[in-house]
DNA sequence: GGGGGAGCGACAAAAAACGTCGCATCGCGA
DNA sequence: TCGCGATGCGACGTTTTTTGTCGCTCCCCC
């Protein structure tokens, strides 16, 4: 039977992209472990039949010959992507482009490249052309830019993390100056905090996990030895908590606001919990009282000052406190006259 | 030469998957059409061959067979997704959790489950299996959670928007109440507002847009009508200008401002545009002045007032107006003592 | 009831793919 | 510098698969 489409298919997949390559033999061992049986000779001739059809290289640099996919292969995927899943691909890169680094990004090419393409001939159909338009992502979060990588920074600290081996990193400190320091690391964990993105590692001999901003690596090495988490193991979810990223989790506490009739209705469509109730305060609706058991935590403290005096918070008492505080500093420091 | 492969190749990808199919007679007219000569015979045979290997399924309910992937076929991607990649994808998916409905991101998920089975045997490969417990991403917006959606709504009306035909949909309008109605629409685009999806179109004979929360669209149905543009085109980019999101476009200003260290820190790490400059204004450190030139969005002014008092506004002067004159209104509102 | 399209079994010719062998070449270590 | 082993590759005859064609049957729809 057609061993000849099994085979040439699983070829094609063991074969990497660019920068990594798989010699002939390589390869032969690879299919016979995955239950294929041919011989290595053939294997070569698949090779070469391939590459008239597909953009495959060799690299006959060094002996035994290296084959790989080039970087711009573009992406043959089975089951081809459906235009649907095409947009929602973009919307998604459109979101991901305000917060990862572009190098970040850069693998992914090949992927909307090929739902950009569906998505054009799909307009095509229907005598379109204007696709881009049609689209828009509006972010929320802080108008503020991705701090720019060093080109392969990125990539580098992936393999760490991913193949869990340790990284030469030079780091320039967050103190001021443009002091920079080499250090060996082990990676622990990735973490991205909208703008920036870090790398959660001990550092030398140290134990206790640190996070490092990626674009503050200037340069980044793999080096042999494995990684090794610190005794007692490791816990990003513990270490976000204890407030590494200014992100402390905090108690949980009911909530109690009173808001105008827009930050109500906004709240209707998307609630700050699952159990949230909201209800008017008089007749004509302009205001409404909202319950709700949420996390209290600094993103929530910004986001409610943020909508000013569209919210009024009452409960619970600290954060009212916490709030009015604030605002107290501030009409100090915009010197706005006395509240009377 | 190989014409085997090459054919069926192209024919795995002319097949679509699950809900949709495509007879033999089509598929062999379309590999015509690409060039490839052969004969209906040989597709039959093909697809016969090919179901023995892959996930297809034949679809013999009515009589030309209709020929498509088992909606959970897993995805086969030439060339195979790299760890970085898969780790990248699984980053973007994480994010995207945040901002788009559940059933948006359900075409993704052969995909997904893609990435997981490489960063899985990545992992693996190194005797490790905790991944999922090495990535997270914080978010920086609002801690709101994205309304749930009508399971068959999102599909619509993607569908409605790629491929411009008209929709009818049950409506549940903003203002209160329970009511509904029905529309016949003409989509025009889609936008992501944080955690709220929406469908600009155009209503029945109206010509103006307007944007429909999709999570208030009860059913939607699609109709053979094509959409139409309203007379002389329809601007996204200027619709989203004009304020129909509360995202109106802002007049650029240069933006003075006074901030303690730590929010100096942060923005000299994430600028708020490309010219920003960051100066120092004692010797300890602890205060720094900030010109940038930006757009003034109701976004900046949230995201300014967020920070409460590590940002003063200095300039523009209608921006600091604003902001004291809102300091003002929440003075009041938490009956915080004078100013002096 | 009949016409046409679709699915499918069979067959023989044609075209590959395959394993094997042998030789040339290269890299590495002695 | 020499030699060994691994790798790449051309050639060849056999084997297997593929492919076009024909014809029969079934089913749907007119």
């Amino acid at each position: 039977m057609s061993e000849y489409l099994q085979r040439r298919l699983l070829l094609m997949r063991l074969i990497p992209r660019q920068p990594r390559k798989k010699s002939a033999p390589e390869l032969y061992e690879e299919l016979t472990e995955r239950g294929i049986e041919t011989t290595q000779r053939t294997v070569e001739r698949d090779l070469e039949s391939l590459s008239a059809l597909m953009p495959l290289v060799r690299d006959e640099r060094s002996r035994p010959y290296g084959w790989s996919w080039t970087t711009d292969a573009p992406l043959l995927d089975l089951p081809a992507i459906d235009p649907e899943t095409a947009l929602t691909l973009r919307v998604m890169d459109a979101h991901a482009s305000a917060l990862l680094p572009p190098n970040a990004r850069h693998r992914l090419i090949p992927y909307m490249e090929r739902a950009e393409t569906v998505l054009e001939q799909t307009v095509d159909n229907v005598g379109l052309r204007t696709w881009p338009d049609r689209v828009r992502v509006l972010g929320g979060g802080p108008p503020l830019q991705p701090p720019a990588l060093t080109p392969e920074v990125f990539e580098t600290v992936q393999h760490g993390v991913l193949e869990r081996r340790c990284l030469d990193v030079h780091y320039r400190s967050r103190s001021r100056g443009a002091v920079t320091k080499s250090y060996r690391i082990h990676p622990l964990a990735l973490v991205f905090r909208e703008p920036v993105s870090y790398l959660v590692a001990t550092i030398g001999p140290y134990r206790d996990p640190r996070h490092l901003a990626l674009h503050r690596i200037l340069h980044a090495e793999l080096a042999d030895e494995p990684a090794e988490d610190p005794e007692g193991g490791f816990d990003l979810d513990a270490f976000i908590a204890q407030g590494a990223f200014d992100y402390p989790e905090g108690d949980e506490v009911t909530l109690q606001l009173r808001l105008d009739d827009g930050t109500a209705f906004h709240l209707s469509e998307a609630p700050l919990a699952g159990d949230q109730s909201l209800t008017p305060l008089d007749d004509e609706g302009c205001l409404y009282e909202l319950h709700a058991t949420v996390q209290y935590t600094a993103r929530l403290r910004w986001w409610l000052l943020g909508l000013g005096s569209a919210v009024q918070v009452l409960a619970p008492e600290s954060l009212r406190r916490d709030i009015a505080g604030e605002i107290q500093r501030l009409a100090e420091l915009y010197e706005v006259p006395s509240s009377g």
